[in-house]
Parts: C-alpha cells; structure tokens; sequence
RNA sequence: GGAGAAGUCGCCUAGUGGCUGAGGGCGGCGGUUUGCUAAACCGCUAUAGGGGCGUAAACCCCUAUCGAGGGUUCGAAUCCCUCCUUCUCCGCCA
C-alpha cells in the first residue's frame, strides 16, 4: 500500500510517472483523487461535529453538578441533533473511507529508480552469467523423458489420482527432491558469514493454510483470488446464524511460504536491534495457474503443488537495497555449489510483480529448452507490504523513537521443482543415466549416480 | 464439542456514566547530583487520521482508539447485545 498523503498530496508527478511506467491505467491517479476527496471532506465534517458536541456534553456535566437542571435539559436536547446528524455522516465517511481503501488495494508498489524502464519482459536487463552451459555430443532429453525412463517421474498416474499439472515423484526421483530440500536449508541456515555477507537464516515451519488478511498484506489479495486455491469456509456458515456483521475469516493454500514468512510480525513494532530478521522456510506451494493454459504443459517447469525454499528479510528502511543483493547471492550460491549455470536479469518496470519495488530472477540453464528459465525472484518490497491492510510491521529505533515500517524482502532459495529438472537435465549422460554433483552427494547416501 | 474465567497505554495494575486519553508501579529516555557505579530527585514516555501549512522538519489544534463491531445516552473504559481471542477443566483426536 502506498502513502496515499505523501504522493497524492506532495508529490503527485513522482506517482504519475511511477504509475505509468508500471502499466497501470492512465486514469488511476485521477481516479485515487476523486475518492480520496470527498473522504478528506467528510472526516473534516465529522471531526468539527464531533468537537462540538464534546464541548458541549462537557458544558451538561457542569451544569448538572451545579444543579441548574432546566438549563442541562433543554441544551440536552439540542445536543440532540448535533448527534443525529452525526449519525447521518458517519455511514457516508464509512463508505467513502471503505472505498478508498479499497482501491488503494489495487495499486501496485512504485519501482525503484534503478529499475530498467520498458513495457514487458522484453526491456529486462541481463546483469550477469555464471557458468557454462553443459556441451553434449548426444541428443540432450529432457527431464521429463529421463524421469520415465528412470522411473522415478510419473506425470500419467498423478493425472489420475488429482488431475493435469501435478507429479508423482518415486524413489530416487523423490529422494532427490528431498535432498534438494536439505541442501537448500542446511546451506541457507549456516551461520552467518560477514565477509561473504552471506546465509545466517532462521528456520521456520509455518502454516500452509492462511487467512485472507495474511494474503492482503503481501498483496496477492484482493487482486488475485484466481490465482489462489480457496478452502472451503466452515466459519462463514457458523456467522451467518448470528447474523452479525464481522467479517469471516477466508482459508486459503499458500502459494509461497513468503506469505506467512513476512506476515508473522504483522501489526507488531519490532525493536531496531533485532534487524535485520532473516528466515528461510521449506514449504510446499499452492497455485492454480489461471491464465496459464497451454503455457508450459510439459513437465515439472509449471505445477500446481510445488516444493519451494524461500528466504524472507525483514530490514531497516536505509539497508534494503544491499540486503537485496546479499539475499539474491544466497540463492546463487545454491546453484555455484551444485555448478549449474544461470543468468541474473533485472526485470523491467511492466514486468515487476504487483508488491515489489524491484526484482531479480535467476534463471538455471535447461539444455532441452536451449535457454534460462526462472529459478528464482528476489524481490525487495521496501515499505509496501508492510504497510498493507493495518499490517503495521514496524521498528523503533531506539525505546523513544517513532516507528517505522521495515521493508520486507523475499526471494526463492530455490524453486525444488525446478532445481529437480535442472539437475536432471545438466547431469545427463549419453545413457540416460544422470550424475549427482558432489555437493548434494551427502545428502542422499553418496550416490554418484541415477541410473 | 461441553463447562468456567479473563481481555485497559512496552509489562503489571487502578478505574461501576462527565473531574479519564485514562491514575499508580516497573521498564525506557533525558536531566540534576557524583571520582565511577548505585541510590535519590525532576521531566519525558501510544498510534492513526484531519487541519494550521503555501518545500521539509519542528510545533500547535481537533478527532478517533481501554480485544472488535453494534446499541442505550447530551455524554461510555464504565450499562446492554453480538463476535473474536486467550487461559483452565472435561471429551475427542494424529
């Protein structure tokens, strides 16, 4: 959520070009305008009603200790209609606030200034590359034959117990993704190094269900319920009996551990010396790919249950930007230690994701593609997410000073599913037999081989 | 699922209709004193929104907030209703 007051009000030519250049509508701005006015108009109103009427109440009380009873009662009942008309503005100021904040909702984070300006993924810039990609002198396949031809990928029958877009993974194939998993934390969770900068996370188990409010505050809610798998509403049903007006909770899969990651300190003011916090968390994830039709069909490259590793950071305003960098590097180190190839790219302004001030992706090379694809996003959000939805996620610097939204930060580290084809395929010989990397070796047995 | 208790300012707590945005203690910050520390004493110690404001900070004023929402009243931390959360006991369960 942006600071509506400091943009609209001081500085609306920033939020003008920031808006554009991230594709939003042309009439947004004047849109944001048109409802916060009347908002800032009523609540004006309704504070000088509301002053009034407490001067007045307190003039009642005196009059009533000095025993002057007419005189209370028939200011009383002029009070009276101070308070009707109160009662008549405040559903108006309710309505007008309910629909600002609404579409406040809608509006995405502002890139930063360092973000490359361009329309779509095409303006993105590659930063760096890192290894070669593998030579074969055989035809390379791809992960999903080598799967079957192993037998420890099994798409066919997954199909039959759930439906398109989920896996079965059998012995090997699961062992390995279980210690891609392992790899993963124990690599991220070592101690912190301050040379390198690098690792130094907490690990966390938490929930894979959450409510709507959590989903509000990293901001896949409201925009993008289709993307999200929705549970059935148990409590919704228990409200209606009552008839009452609280809002019932919604139930939803997560669709990344940065979801309830970042949101575990929501509505807290956190002391500045516990920064920065990092966490890293294995989770599975949850999407249900709307829109997505006919776009990567094959394989594991787009499931709708995944395995994930996520790093999330919650900073100080002024260290976000390294501690992007810093959080970007662990990720590649993950794929250094098990020597994939991989590019870094800035996406541009239109191809930034809806909560992020700026974003990296890390794309592993994927021989039978003959190209990178997306292994990982490292986003800094700054103060968005933590401002969304009353999730007031702040920090004082020191006991007397005022708090300050931190920024939140998150990135993958790395995609399980993904990094299971990238083995697969790099590590292929001539017959279909692939190589473990001597770095995950000790993580299932010391197996050299799949075969 | 059944029964009971409770939710006030970082923490503990006072408060049964106006003098209460809210007293006391602890903690924190600043100061006086001091060779240093401690003690003692003094002061400060919520957040959000709106306005003064015409760049920012500072400052000032108003409004809202005593778990949440609604109601009664000229006026609600206090009375009424509903909900939420936490704790205890019983039941069930991996």
């Amino acid at each position: 959520m942006l600071d509506i007051k400091k943009l609209l009000v001081d500085k609306p030519e920033t939020l003008r070009t920031k808006l554009e250049q991230r594709g939003c509508p042309p009439d947004t701005l004047h849109r944001l305008r048109e409802l916060y006015e009347p908002f800032r108009t009523l609540i004006h109103r309704r504070d000088e009603l509301n002053a009034r009427r407490n001067r007045e109440s307190h003039e009642i009380g005196a009059l009533m200790k000095a025993g002057q009873k007419d005189e209370a009662e028939s200011r009383r009942i002029a009070v009276r209609e101070l308070g009707d008309q109160i009662g008549k503005i405040t559903p108006e100021l309710s309505e007008a606030e309910k629909r600002l904040h609404e579409f406040m909702l809608t509006i995405p984070n502002l890139p930063h200034d360092s973000v490359p300006v361009g329309p779509d993924e095409s303006a993105n810039q590659e930063i760096k590359r890192w290894g070669t990609p593998p030579q074969f002198d055989f035809k390379p396949l791809d992960h999903v034959e080598l799967g079957n031809d192993l037998r420890i990928l099994d798409i066919e029958r997954a199909a039959r117990i759930t439906g398109a877009r989920f896996a079965i993974l059998r012995g090997l194939g699961a062992r390995l993704e279980r210690a891609l998993i392992n790899f993963c934390l124990d690599l991220h969770t070592q101690p912190f190094n301050p040379e390198t900068k690098l690792h130094g996370y907490e690990e966390v188990w938490p929930p894979l269900i959450v409510n709507d409010r959590t989903l509000i505050g990293t901001g896949q809610l409201p925009k993008f319920e289709d993307d999200l798998y929705r549970l059935k509403d148990v409590e919704d049903v228990s409200m209606e009996l009552d008839a009452q007006k609280t809002t019932p909770r919604k139930y939803y899969l997560i669709p990344t551990a940065e979801v309830p990651l970042t949101n575990i300190y929501a509505a807290e003011t956190l002391e500045g010396s516990r920064l920065p916090i990092k966490m890293v968390a294995y989770t599975p994830c949850f999407r249900s790919e709307a829109g997505s039709y006919g776009k990567d069909t094959r394989g594991l490259i787009r499931q709708h249950q995944f395995d994930k590793v996520e790093l999330v950071k919650l900073t100080r305003p002024e260290d976000s930007y390294d501690e992007l960098e810093s959080l970007t590097r662990d990720a590649e180190a993950v794929l250094e230690k098990l020597e994939l190839a991989y590019r870094r790219v800035a996406l541009s302004t239109g191809d930034l994701g809806f909560s992020a001030a700026k974003t990296y992706d890390i794309e592993v090379w994927l021989p039978s593609q003959n190209t990178y694809r997306e292994i990982s996003s490292c986003s800094n959000c700054e103060e968005f997410q933590a401002r969304r939805a009353m999730n007031y996620l702040r920090f004082s610097r020191s006991p007397n000073s005022k708090p300050e939204f931190v920024h939140t930060l998150n990135g993958s580290g790395l995609a399980i599913g993904r990094l299971w084809v990238a083995l697969l395929e790099n590590y292929q010989q001539a017959d279909g037999s692939v190589v473990i990397p001597e770095a995950l070796r000790p993580y299932i047995d010391g197996l050299e081989l799949i075969k």
